[in-house]
Formats: C-alpha cells, sequence, structure tokens
DNA sequence: CGAAAGGCGTGTAACGTTTCACGCCGCAGA
DNA sequence: TCTGCGGCGTGAAACGTTACACGCCTTTCG
C-alpha cells in the first residue's frame, strides 16, 4: 500500500479520476481534451494536491525553465539591482532564478559553471572575470560586461558614449583640467571603454587631460597620494574628475575632502553606474547612469531566444547623465 | 548511432570504460569500488566530459541539494546582505539556491511556495507577510522574522532586548523625551517587539514616552505633520527618536531637518537593522545592529540539520549598537 | 448506407539516475 | 580440500514524467 505520507504523482491522479496516465499529462501541458475528462482530472488533483515534479519533468523534457545568474557578489548595490530586475524579468516568464556568488575569484567561477552545468540550466547570465572560463558552447551563455568568443552574446551598457559623454559634461560645466581615474581587475572588459570615450572626446576637443590607473582594488588609498601631490597652495591641478565608478567617486570625494577642497565649487567629479542611497533615493554623486532594468531585461531576452542561430554579439544599452550633487549641475 | 551533440551519460561512461553501469554509479557516490574500476571511469568521464545529470538523480533519490530563499526584494540592503550571506552559507554546503522575489505580495509569495515545491527544493527559508501562507507541512522550512505554527522554526534577532537597548542608549545620552516611531504592514511578525522592548524599558525605568504607528509605508510623509505638530519655538517637543528601522530614520533625519534641527545636538535618532552604506561602507545612522551573518548561518543550519523532530520554535539572536552619527556617541 | 477521416483516450517506451538482489571469485578456517 | 563468507561487479527495476503509436468512436460526404 502506498504510504500515506508520500507526495501525490500523476499515477495516483489517473486512479483517482479513473482516467489513463496520459490522459493527466495533457491536461497538465494544455494539450487537446475532452472537456469532462480534463474537469475530472483537475477535480482530482485538487483532492490530492497534487504537484508536477518538475524534477522528472526536466529530466524527460530536457527543458527545466531555469536560468543562471553569476555575479560577483550582491551587496554591491548595482548587482542587487539587476539581480533584481534579472529575477522579476525571469518570473514573468515563469522562469526561476539560480542565483550563484563568485567574489570575482576565478575558481569559484569555474565551479559555478560546473555547478550549472549539472544542474541542466537553460541558460546562464554571468558576470564573470576568468580570463579563459570553460563553459560547454552548447549552454546558452549572455555575458555582461565581457566579450568572449564572438559566439556567445555580451550585453553592456554604452560605456564609450558614457565616457565621451562624461567629459562633455565636464567642459560644459566649465572644467579645464580633466583627469581620469580608473580602479579594477586587470581583466579587460568592456567597462575599460569608459576611459576610451573620455580620452577620445578630450583629443577631439584639443582637451589635455590625464588618467591614472590602479589595478588592486586595496590600492584605492594610492590615489590619495597622488592627488596629495597635486596640490598647490591649497589649490588642485585638476577641476575636473571622471572616475570609472561611483564606488571609486565616493572615496575620491571623501579624499579631496579631507585635503580641504569643495565639491563642487573647487572639483567637479562624474562617476559610473548611476547607484542610489537605499532609503532616501539619492545618488551619491553625479554619474553617468546604467540602465538596470533594460541591462536586465536584454540578458533574459536574448537568453530565452527561440531562435539562436543569429545572435548579436555586442549590445549597447544607451546610458545618461544625472547630477548627484558632485557637479554643479 | 548517437547524436554527437548530445551531452554523455552515465550508459556512455560505462561503455567508454567497459564496466556496467552500476560501477559508474559507484564511483560517483564515492562507494566501494575496486581501485583499477575507479580510476578506468575517472578517465572516460574525463575523456567523454561527463557531468552528474542532477535532474535524474533527483527524481531518482528525491534529494536536490536546493534551497529556496524567498524575499520582497534585495534592493533593500538589509536583504541584500541577508541573501549574501545565506548563499555563501549553502555554497559551502555543496547546496545551490534558487530565489524568488515577492515585492511583498501575498499572492506572489503563495506562487513561490508553490514553484519550490515543484522544485523539490530541500528546504524554504522565507521572509514573507501573507498572514496564512499554505506550505505542506513536509517541506522544510525556516522562517525569518515571522512565527507560523510553532512547527515551523523561526529566526530573528532579539527584536526585544533591541528596543531596550535603544531606550537605554537614548536614555544614558542625556534624552528626556522619547518617542518611537514605527512604519509597516498591519501583519503581526517579530519586529513589532522593538517598540516592545522599548516601551518596557522605559516603563521599568519610569520615564515617558510617546508612540507613533503607520501601517502604510507610503504614509511615511504622514509623520512630517506629526513632528510639525510637536516644534514649538523652534525646539521640538522630543530629544531621543527611535525608529523602527534605519529606513525610517533616514527619511525623519530628513524631515528633521528641513525642520532646522540639527542632529544629534537637539535630536538623538536610533534606527534599527545596521544597514552601510555601500562605497564607503559607513551607517546611515546610529541604529541597533542585527547580525546578518549568524542570522544567515543559522537559518542554513536549522534549515539542513539532519534530525527534524525537536526543531526550536524561536531562535533571537543577540543585537548591538553602533554609532553612526545621528547621535553623540 | 458505407467508407474514410479525424479527434481523442490509452498504454508503453523512454529520459538518466540509484539501488538492490544476485552471483562470481578469492580467501580463511577446520 | 571443502564449506562458508565477504567483497564487489553486474544488470534490471524503479523514480514521475512526456511523447508516440495505436485503436476506438464519431462524424461527414458521396
Amino acid at each position: 500500500m502506498k504510504q500515506k505520507g508520500n507526495t501525490p504523482t500523476m499515477k495516483d491522479v489517473a486512479q483517482e479520476a479513473g482516467v489513463a496516465l496520459g490522459t493527466v499529462s495533457k491536461v497538465f501541458n494544455n494539450l487537446p481534451v475532452g472537456e469532462s475528462y480534463r474537469r475530472r482530472v483537475e477535480e482530482a488533483a485538487r483532492r490530492l494536491g497534487y504537484q508536477v515534479n518538475s524534477y522528472a519533468r526536466g529530466l524527460k523534457t530536457n527543458k527545466t525553465c531555469s536560468v543562471a545568474l553569476i555575479l560577483p557578489d550582491i551587496a554591491n548595490p548595482f548587482f542587487a539591482s539587476l539581480a533584481q530586475h534579472i529575477c522579476q524579468a525571469l518570473a514573468a516568464r515563469d522562469y526561476k532564478l539560480i542565483l550563484a556568488l563568485t567574489a570575482s575569484d576565478p575558481g569559484a567561477e569555474q565551479r559555478c559553471i560546473q555547478m550549472v552545468q549539472q544542474n541542466k540550466v537553460d541558460g546562464v547570465i554571468g558576470l564573470t572575470y576568468h580570463p579563459e572560463l570553460e563553459v560547454d558552447p552548447r549552454l546558452p551563455y549572455v555575458s555582461i560586461d565581457r566579450k568572449f568568443n564572438p559566439g556567445t552574446p555580451c550585453v553592456s551598457s554604452d560605456n564609450f558614449g558614457g565616457g565621451q559623454l562624461a567629459a562633455q559634461k565636464l567642459l560644459e560645466l566649465g572644467c579645464e583640467h580633466l583627469l581620469f581615474l580608473r580602479i579594477g581587475s586587470p581583466v579587460p572588459g568592456e567597462s575599460d571603454k569608459r576611459g576610451d570615450g573620455f580620452e577620445s572626446y578630450c583629443r577631439q576637443k584639443n582637451v589635455p587631460y590625464t588618467v591614472v590607473r590602479k589595478y588592486d582594488r586595496e590600492g584605492i588609498e594610492s590615489f590619495r597620494s597622488f592627488l596629495e601631490a597635486h596640490m598647490e597652495n591649497g589649490r588642485l591641478d585638476f577641476d575636473g574628475i571622471f572616475c570609472a565608478t561611483d564606488f571609486l567617486t565616493c572615496h575620491i570625494a571623501e579624499m579631496l575632502a579631507d585635503l580641504g577642497l569643495r565639491i563642487p565649487e573647487d572639483v567637479q567629479l562624474i562617476g559610473f553606474d548611476g547607484i542610489r542611497a537605499f532609503a532616501t533615493g539619492q545618488l551619491y554623486c553625479s554619474t553617468i547612469v546604467q540602465p538596470v532594468g533594460r541591462l536586465a531585461e536584454t540578458c533574459v531576452e536574448i537568453l530565452l531566444q527561440e531562435d539562436r542561430s543569429n545572435l548579436p554579439s555586442l549590445i549597447c544599452l544607451p546610458v545618461s547623465y544625472a547630477c548627484g550633487g558632485t557637479t554643479k549641475e
């Protein structure tokens, strides 16, 4: 005799409704079934509290309706917001989200890939740094901010355009001595183009500029000595700074304040990302805002596209400027 | 003939290694197998790039090594941090995380429960508001901050103690006219005890206090008129305010500033949660800090406990006070 | 009125694992 | 040398679905 505690299966429903197994299956897959049969099955299912077993279904159909999201972390509000929007976009399509965090560690990234492959996800959205991540080419993959081989689509903000926009804004707001600050992993990604766009605009306008780049995230403090070295009579050699991230901007702003400089009167700062404080919703700084919602929606859309023969290899989404108090406007 | 593109199965590995199917299974489950057999199988698996199909395994064993986390959202940094820690605690145990977001909507919460039941997760960690969520009692469930029936364990911070601590601190810092502000869903949860603790401490010390409670999150602005009504000659009737969340504290602080009051000189504020700004890591306000890491670890530990016969019905984790600039110390 | 066609319920064979009964072989004890 | 036992490899059944071939019954048209 069946255990009382076992969760009911289609077989149980079929027996309860007095129909064949195949009929029950058809009901739950919305295939043509006579109306009276359908009702009988649905009622029997309700009586028994039947729930589809998606593991059995996934095994049979090779479709799991699940997507994995691989992120460095979600303490970073930009990533958190991205995850939030992706989760919603997936839920709207009846997909579920498997979340994997890597702390930017290449080993962890590779383990995540292995995990999701074993879990037969229908696709992966990944924001990774491993230079040569090994992923089964049959697994639909959308990369955020990093180009792999041309076959796997990469979705990113228009970093180049954002860099240009930052330079343009600073110049419009009266800056004459521009500085670009960048920090981050040595792995080349799309976000490098922020600096390229910035430089390109400056060159085009014949405006001199300086670039300082640090590779180790901990070395953020080393910018302090750089700034100190460029102080003269209580004035900084630069009056407009573009930082590659809002994160960096916040730290630089603090350093500048420590040096006795007023923002935005003495120096104007523009960041990149568009992170907002939770409670008040305010920007931490003037910034180039990434369209997080569209980023998320685009990833999901491309990932779940039926026809996977003609995928774009790179999609750039438009960014915008927003004043957050570290510029004059 | 087998399709070239199909992912290899145990059968393929068995054939490649020249052993029986059962032997391959034993190798991957670390059951006793002769050393030479083991090597043959492992090599064959490597050659073929074999990966366990966790759907087949899950179907057979009724164990999926996955846990669902149901949260209102992860834009709230407190939830994000919680999710982050839970994800790590699960990964350390080789479990994967299915993330479901509800926007605090009871309907969405119920749908999430249904989804996770169909996905045969091994357990659920839920932070929900639905007053009578229907969840299969056989499904291991740990609730955060809300008591269901006594059978399902609830993990929360020591809200009562935190409320007491807030009152104690405000009094120690010289406050004489205390106010408690609260906003939130009408569903009773553990976090209601913040106010209880606060009131209890005040009564015990014979200190008069005022309580204002609003139920709708949008009504946060209604506190403004309350504060205005309690202004007299540029001074507020209260000099110490305990807000039920950091979120609320930030908004109240802004309103007070609008009224021309200095913080902490004129009014001192204490919040609850311990949210930190991303870039700088600073607290938004003085606050009672919830032990997010321990909260997460505890949830996972209890959820994955082998022996589920003697589960605690409520676990309170200790909180601490931290100055974040809205108190004198 | 009869035959062909089409709609739909039925039963069964997979999907890729785990698990268990079975049997082989080698070894130890008498 | 013979019996018994234990270790371990083998093959098949089962997990809960889906999908397909099959055949019944009704309908329609000449």
